[in-house]
DNA sequence: ATCTATACTTACCCAAAAGAGAGTGTCAGT
DNA sequence: ACTGACACTCTCTTTTGGGTAAGTATAGAT
């Protein structure tokens, strides 16, 4: 898969939703390459992650860890590298002993997050019709 | 954990991101909550399916899989089943043979697309500056 | 001299998710 | 009689995600 995006592409991944999107024919490319973009953003840690930044400003490792709760090392250690490698966050070491890191958000980091508000308050709003939802097809099917 | 959700708790949910979330304090079973609806709502292949059919209408099993492109029946045909279930879209079985099953969003589908368009922006605005920021970070700590 | 705190890394392991591929039922067309 | 179309389902294997536990470095406290 070609890496490249050419100008023309993101501006129709752009317009993808602003506008009405009826015959509007979008390069499987952009399709591809946006998805494997939210593939790895948009798991499960690094949403929690963002959301404990967000909410507590600049944090050290261990209080992040405490505030998100049930991770293990391995895998904040993992998550906050796969971050600032995307330059969603920015890792602070203060060369003391014991060892200091700090993490906060970057503005994209930031924008990141209020583009999933969206979805997160979605969830808050569907999140009863969904059960109700589920209710009904497990009766409909358990005949 | 407690599967029901009070009014108030889904109050909390909305108001997360529309209010400046300074010192808002969330219910963390809010979040347990939300985060277990999105993590299944939000997958990769649910994200893809709801694409598809939010581009092409009403489709059928082989034209969506056609659409999408990679993924295999298996999977098609559990994340169909699971969107059915979550009322994110209709399926309509016509008695005929060879079988004829058509798939549409309902407007909870819809609803979602909606949502997670600004998603979908986002990476789209971003994805050169992300691309941008992997190479650095690459030429860093290649050293 | 030993312990503690901090932010990791490394090695090993397991379970769940996903992919590959074959099988199914039925009728219409050749 | 055989093939193909469609929408699956079943089984088997591979991949991935993620947990556990141990190790590392070093200053300061006990």
């Amino acid at each position: 898969m070609n890496p490249s995006l050419t100008k023309k592409q993101i501006a129709q991944a752009k317009a993808y939703c602003t506008s009405e999107r009826a015959d509007l024919e979008v390069d499987p490319r952009v399709e591809a390459l946006v998805n494997e973009l939210l593939g790895r953003v948009a798991d499960k840690w690094t949403m929690l992650v963002i959301e404990v930044l967000t909410t507590g400003g600049e944090m050290r490792f261990t209080r992040i860890a405490e505030a998100i709760g049930g991770i293990s090392q391995k895998m904040l250690t993992q998550t906050l590298r796969q971050m600032e490698r995307d330059g969603l966050l920015v890792r602070t070491v203060h060369p003391v002993i014991p060892p200091h890191v700090d993490y906060r958000l970057t503005k994209m980091g930031d924008s990141l997050a209020e583009a999933f508000c969206g979805v997160w308050q979605w969830a808050g709003q569907h999140l009863e019709r969904i059960e109700k939802a589920r209710r009904e097809f497990d009766a409909r099917t358990a005949k």
